[in-house]
RNA sequence: GCCCCGAUAGCUCAGUCGGUAGAGCAUCUCCAUGGUAAGGAGAAGGUCAAGGGUUCGAAUCCCUUUCGGGGCUCCA
């Protein structure tokens, strides 16, 4: 075999055939080879294999590799589920990032016991090496086998309708694929005399060759309700979450890096350093900001503000309802009234007799300020000088977001945009979406995010406005001003606001997830619609081309993002308590009032701990509570008129004189470094 | 909006079979307190989310609403 390697794609790992052979055969001491690619094709390794042909193989360690690995413990859920439940009909069950799921019509949703009873059943059929073989089978076979599974009967018959590549169910192309149809046999003692078929499922494959090769990294994680097929107008279906691993090391990781997510979580980091809250008396989604959490978010303003100011922006400000007309005008009332609070009808009068006598007004929250920053630019006549005029609102809008989507500060129902829009001619558009760009990833810099890359959404025909031509040059330009950026651009077909496309900045937080952070959005539809102009150098009066951008999306949601990304410990500039001072006894409350007071005299927010907790519980609380600064005087210190720092990660400097210290921690919090 | 689960003191939670409310932390008072993650004692704190029903009796069983959680769908 060591000689059969040859020309192919990968040349350090392919091979080529020379005899009829198998994968089995062909990897047969590599036992980490659990499928094989052929012409970009995963394989099983029992495929036979004709002479000539290039094979790769692939390890349980790659992502092929690992999503075998979970589509067969996929499978092996669906046979589990079918023992303990003969009644259960099968959806479909897909691998998905860190694991799979499958879907199930059962009468009566699975349990948390339940999934411990599966995840047992589960570990005996993946301790029994069953065998997965692969059967190709005519569509009538097909029919008359899977008489039972009404919804595998449905896969079947969309695959003689659409290719897998035009079916936009994910998942559905792993049960039936493009080519031949198929079933595979779980098959117990394969090879053996006493070999029997105790399991079948329609799948394209491919699987691992033995349910042993699942191992002990896999693990029942929830169950939840699906739409069959992804819609709403679907039945649901009862879904079952699993993660699967190729060890049981990765298994444990994983766990702990879902544990850590919980630990960062922002509703709950929330309450814990006092920072906001949701109180039911307001409603679902509405947030309240305490005082901790009210002067991170100022914070965030305040710098905000000023690189707006250093970047030619002005600022604007606009109502929070308006009439119904400005949306209509907008296109809002036609295509998202649906997320629009209802309106408050207002000044009706009716006679006497209850006829109208005065029509009334609808009024509308606003769900965006963009209608209200174009009347700003249409109060008067504007010239070509003007331009670009960057108009930008600190804008709260209100969107009635679907009772079930509701999250945290990530996904509320109100919330404030750091929201722009900037108008200008075509011909400076290119050059002006390059600095908005600059502008956003820089400004994101500073606030400690700088792992990058961008999504370009495009147009989706059934959901948007506007001509051909403009949809294309939006799209054409943003791409090319993407690409110039040097980061990564990822496409997001259909992905686009109605009136045009997108650029989003997606960042990677401290724990490698990644969040859907600055929009950048090329406009040539709104003003058309509100009808805006310009008078250009030659007299003509000229349509401006808009731009609408977002840095933050929205503060709450950024003020969670960044609470997750530092798990509470903020850098020092946004922290809401920077120094607490920790007398070592109370003797020394009024040494660390003075250092308070000079640091406060330098705007830093300083505190003394005059509580009665002892020495030992002062500290504990400085550290829960995540100050960057504890700052702690006993008698030695007094005497030399220093202070001892005492860091977040415990490490500690000791005597250092009041006057440096001070300087040390005006830096940080200037230069917003995190300490 | 749909499916499932939940709501008990400020927070985290216990509360058996339907018999009338409990802990730790936090808070307040007092005592103690000189060096790096919980000093001690005491007090106060509840219309058991809200409303309705069943029952001699409901935190407990049933219904509705509100709010929250996990998903699906959606996300200008």
């Amino acid at each position: 075999m060591s000689d059969a390697v040859a020309h192919a794609t990968k040349p350090t790992t392919a091979v080529t055939v020379e005899s009829t052979t198998t994968g089995t055969e062909l990897f047969a001491d590599r036992r980490e080879v659990v499928v094989m690619r052929v012409d970009g094709e995963l394989l099983d390794l029992s495929r036979e294999l004709a002479p000539g042909t290039v094979v790769e193989p692939v390890l349980i360690s790659e992502p092929d590799g690992l999503a075998v690995l979970r589509h067969s413990a996929a499978h092996v859920l669906a046979q589990a589920v079918q023992q303990v439940n003969p009644d259960a009909r099968l959806g479909i069950g897909p691998p998905i990032k860190d694991g799979f799921y499958y879907d199930f019509d059962v009468a009566e949703p699975f349990t948390p016991d339940d999934l411990k009873q599966l995840d047992k059943t589960m570990v005996r059929i993946i301790k029994e090496g069953q065998t997965f073989r692969r059967r190709v089978v005519t569509e009538d076979e097909a029919r008359a086998e899977l008489a039972d599974e009404p919804y595998k009967l449905e896969l079947i018959g969309l695959k003689g309708g659409a290719s897998s590549a035009g079916d936009d169910d994910a998942g559905v192309s792993v049960e039936v694929g493009a080519g031949e149809l198929t079933i595979y046999d779980n098959v117990r003692g394969a090879g053996r005399e006493s070999e029997t078929v105790v399991w079948s499922d329609l799948c394209r494959g491919p699987h691992l060759p033995s349910t042993k090769l699942i191992g002990n990294g896999v693990q029942l994680m929830r169950s939840a309700a699906a739409y069959w097929r992804g819609s709403e107008k679907n039945p649901q279906l009862q879904r079952v979450y699993g993660t699967a691993w190729p060890s049981k090391d990765e298994l444990k990781a994983h766990l702990e890096r879902l544990a850590e997510a919980e630990r960062r979580d922002h509703r709950r980091l929330g309450s814990e350093l006092d920072l906001f809250s949701f109180p039911d008396q307001i409603g679902s989604g509405l947030a309240v900001f305490h005082p901790k959490g009210g002067i991170v978010r100022t914070e965030m303003e305040d710098y905000s503000r000023r690189k707006h100011i250093e970047g030619g922006y002005s600022f604007v400000a606009s109502p929070h309802i308006t009439k119904a007309q400005l949306f209509q005008t907008s296109g809002h009332l036609d295509w998202y009234a649906d997320g629009m609070y209802p309106p408050m009808h207002l000044d009706a009068e009716l006679d006497d007799d209850g006829a109208v006598r005065k029509p009334g007004q609808d009024y509308y929250l606003k769900p965006m300020n963009c209608p209200m920053h174009n009347l700003i630019f249409d109060s008067r006549g504007r010239s070509y000088r003007e331009l670009p005029l960057r108009l930008f609102e600190f804008g709260t809008v209100y969107r009635y977001e679907k009772s079930g989507v509701v999250h945290g500060l990530t996904r509320a129902r109100g919330f404030t945009q750091d929201d722009a829009h900037i108008y200008c001619t075509r011909e400076q558009m290119r050059d002006e979406l390059t600095t908005t760009l600059t502008f956003v990833l820089d400004l994101l810099k500073d606030y400690g995010l700088d792992d990058f890359y961008l999504e370009l959404s495009t147009r989706d025909p059934e959901k948007t406005v506007g001509s051909d031509d403009a949809w294309e040059e939006a799209t054409r330009t943003l791409e090319e001003v993407a690409t110039a950026s040097g980061l990564d651009l990822v496409p997001d077909p259909g992905g686009a606001a109605f009136y045009g496309p997108k650029i989003s900045v997606q960042a990677q937080d401290a724990i490698g997830r990644t969040w859907q952070m600055s929009t950048i959005q090329l406009d040539f539809n709104l003003p058309e619609k509100f009808d805006l102009e310009y008078t250009a150098a030659d007299g003509t009066r000229q349509r401006p081309v808009m731009i609408h951008r977002a840095l933050f999306g929205s503060i709450e949601r950024f003020f969670a993002v960044l609470l997750e990304h530092y798990a509470g410990a903020f850098p020092a500039w946004l922290a809401p308590v920077q120094v607490l001072a920790v007398p070592v006894a109370d003797a020394f409350d009024d040494y660390l009032s003075d250092v308070v007071a000079t640091l406060r005299s330098h705007g830093i927010r300083a505190e003394v701990d005059r509580s009665d907790d002892r020495f030992g519980k002062k500290i504990r609380n400085a550290a829960k509570e995540k100050v960057p600064f504890v700052l702690i005087a006993g008698g030695e210190d007094a005497e030399a008129g220093a202070v001892s720092f005492r860091f977040r990660d415990g490490s500690q400097e000791n005597g250092v004189p009041v006057a440096d210290a001070v300087e040390r921690i005006v830096a940080a919090v200037r230069d917003r470094e995190q300490v």
